[in-house]
DNA sequence: GCGTTGATGAAAATAAATTTCTGAAATGTG
DNA sequence: CACATTTCAGAAATTTATTTTCATCAACGC
């Protein structure tokens, strides 16, 4: 360890957190059925698994200390401890999706409940996040003449007021649209130059997939912020997908609001760096807002 | 470590995350001068710290291992490695605290950039949750006649029709104001039994203010969503503080924004857990989407 | 059927962490 | 100011943990 090359500047250590509950899950890069036997038992209790030695973590799986070595390199860790430094990481955002639903009551459970899936949700957004086609997205964006962004429903509108909020800073033409007959007329009297985003949460927001039908015979793009795999999916040019393992979010979508809110985080973000020019009058304009703020009225800062 | 009786339940073993980074910057718990040195010299490379062993940690600080095993217990850790894996929980989620902003560029970099922010945001926020105080918020909520959720510019904006949202599926009465002067009106206008919320991130929202000090003459109690020690928070009644370090936020509020949504969404929760007999509408009401949900029109599901 | 490859555990070797013990410094006390 | 007491810190020894080596076994191909 001492050696290591990458562990000094840490090529692997402090950030990223490459997914090793995943890569356990995922069974593909496991050989033989021990391997297989022990990722089962490490997943049983992975807390376990996290404060255990090698000795007891081999002893619980059945299988002797060397195997439990081999298995972590395998996994690409670089020791046993490596691996547990790993898994304690993973463990951390990933963990609850292991345990059944707990039907939380009291106030700090619930807390921790609402807090954990929210990190849970922008963890595998991360994870499954399309950077190519978010780039190509992000370009529409800032090339386009005039935005439209349409998505109804609590949550999707929620979205796409928080595109228009982020993208008219930018000095992007914008509007958003909550409600479908309006979304049709604008998608009809749209110009050719026009760049439509539309949001769903379900993927099946079959006005939404009407629209995009209309534009796209008018040769006018469409983005879709959805789960991918849907209807609104398939009548997109480009599609930022958003999946969520459907399980813990077929009760509750609130913590899926997060990972589109983080999408729409992220892209306003690429827009803002895809045109250079308008990068610079962003920093400015909030380094404006910064001099006001010191000025003491700060009222406005940063939109409250 | 076999016998430790606490190994098996994880009484802090997964979950949790006490925050070791903030333990090692308090420094109040440590009585001598070596261990000031120690915490210094870990804090200054976290990332090293996680990946090295007890010998390689105590030659970089100038101390002797034994040292470091009773700096590890001091900080309430059971072993050095119990330390590591704290360290490395804690490192994932606030590591980033300490690194200089690295003006990101590429599109992973972004993405990985916002996603960090905002679970360390939710983080934090959890962290510094008053849980008594949104019982008592979520209290006043429950047993409104009537409810005014004040807030403006993009993101408060967005917090109170969030509330909006989610209230009003709970059995509320509620409506939700982006508009100083209709919030004072509305103020002016409210009944005794009535609860009035208000969200501003900065705490400045004057206006706000003056609409609590309104309500507050005439006995009706508000509640602030805000930065605790702000006019807004001595302003009202019940104050939800959600108060991040300012470092990182100071430039872009977005990442404040999911810390925000969190607490509105842990409100929103007791809120109807609250009402025994609100909660089982809510559960039908679910229940009766997934139905319909099932009947394949899901267009509405969960509000999109 | 036999050699080869890869998987596995036992035992040995290595490395790591913790305990014990001893000396040094600081603080309080006569 | 000297002495006792407490606390702190490191050296060495002990214990514990991890990894390597090596021998065995099973599966697979030739």
């Amino acid at each position: 360890m001492t050696d290591k090359p990458d562990s000094a500047g840490g090529a692997n250590s402090g950030m990223g957190a490459p997914d090793l509950i995943a890569a356990l899950t995922d069974e593909s890069g496991l050989v033989s059925a021990l391997e297989r036997k022990l990722a089962a038992s490490i997943l049983a209790d992975v807390s376990f698994a996290t404060n255990a030695s090698i000795t007891e973590i081999a002893a619980r799986a059945g299988v002797s200390p060397p195997t439990v070595t081999r298995f972590c390199r395998r996994l690409g860790c670089a020791s046993f401890s490596d691996f547990k430094l790993q898994l304690a990481r993973s463990a951390y955002v990933g963990l609850r999706y292991l345990r059944p639903e707990p039907m939380t009551s009291t106030p700090a459970e619930v807390a921790e409940d609402i807090v954990t899936k929210a990190q849970n949700a922008l963890f595998e957004m991360h994870r499954g996040l399309d950077l190519e086609a978010l780039s190509r997205a992000a370009g529409l964006l800032a090339g386009a003449q005039m935005i439209y962004a349409f998505g109804s429903g609590g949550n999707s509108s929620m979205i796409v007021n928080e595109l228009q909020n982020r993208l008219f800073r930018l000095g992007c033409r914008i509007t958003a649209s909550n409600d479908h007959g309006m979304s049709l007329m604008l998608a009809a009297a749209a110009e050719p130059d026009a760049v439509v985003i539309g949001s769903s949460f379900t993927g099946r927001n079959l006005e939404l997939v009407r629209c995009f039908g209309l534009l796209r015979e008018r040769g006018i793009k469409t983005i879709a912020l959805t789960q991918s795999n849907s209807p609104v999916a398939a009548a997109a040019d480009v599609v930022v997908a958003v999946d969520l393992p459907e399980g813990q979010n077929i009760f509750r979508a609130s913590s899926t609001r997060y990972a589109f809110l983080a999408a729409v985080d992220i892209l306003a973000n690429l827009v803002a760096y895809a045109d250079r020019s308008r990068s610079a009058r962003l920093l400015r304009g909030i380094k404006a807002q910064l001099i006001r703020h010191r000025d003491g009225d700060d009222r406005q800062l940063l939109g409250d």
